[in-house]
DNA sequence: GCAATCTCATGTGCATACAAACGATATGGG
DNA sequence: CCCATATCGTTTGTATGCACATGAGATTGC
């Protein structure tokens, strides 16, 4: 007497992840529309640990080498980064901020701030430390 | 004296919401590597609500017309759904399941579940219906 | 010192995602 | 009845995101 397992899609939690990273990327774009939360993530990292190789920079931004390749294109294409030959080993292609990239990201940073604020602004002080604690567990 | 704002992309809600659901993703790719994800969402609605317009259908599985358009016509491509013209409203699409669809999705049920759990197994029984709660106070 | 192996960047193909624009069709108000 | 408005499906353009393949270059083991 094996009872069917019921499927309730809105309870699964890739369901609800898609749901929610859907209302942190409108809410991103709304208040930061001069990059994407891809190209942020990248900003930031340039600007926390400096030139990287692309594909160093990829594996420090969750994006593998297709997918870095991409966004360091649109990102040095809109002047906000820049890419160099690595003397030292002939494969490298060394990315880092430039002028204009590291000014947005100042700039930006009191926003990104805010985005990260509003789409939590559902839950209580509390809840928003014990959400980020529960999903870093599962990173 | 105003402090520089720090910015610690690793805790920030976006970037940990886009890690998580990679390793759900690629949960779900091994363990149900038949369907996308996405693909999966589209064959539980139409088995829970059955035949529904084809924006109808987008709006109950969140994803806007373009999106479900294209999800429709690969899962059509596969066999897995239908579609029919309304004879009431001519602007409709009526997408259903096909019988492989419908087997499909009643074989994958077991597998879709674990596919969840597997997702949150670093997680304790309590904790995990913590996050569930959380998260859908976010949507 | 050199061959097997690894890494790096690149390219292609496929699958979401969303904005914007479009033509066809419904519908409601006057 | 007719017009303004809304909805439906479609297309295009841009941006992730991953699998897979490839060629150039580095590294390691023997």
């Amino acid at each position: 007497m094996t009872e069917r397992p019921e499927y309730v899609l809105d309870d699964q939690i890739g369901y609800v992840l898609r749901r929610v990273t859907q209302r942190h990327l409108a809410i991103f774009t709304e208040r930061l529309p001069q990059v994407t939360s891809v190209q942020w993530a990248v900003l930031a990292r340039l600007s926390e640990l400096g030139p990287l190789s692309q594909n160093h920079l990829g594996r420090m931004t969750a994006m593998d080498a297709a997918t870095i390749k991409g966004v360091v294109d649109r990102l040095a294409r809109q002047g906000l980064v820049e890419t160099a030959a690595d003397p030292n080993d002939k494969r490298r292609l060394t990315v880092s901020l430039t002028g204009a990239g590291a000014a947005l990201f100042a700039e930006g940073v009191a926003t990104a701030l805010k985005v990260s604020a509003e789409t939590l602004v559902p839950l209580t002080a509390p809840e928003r430390a014990q959400l980020l604690a529960l999903l870093l567990k599962l990173v």
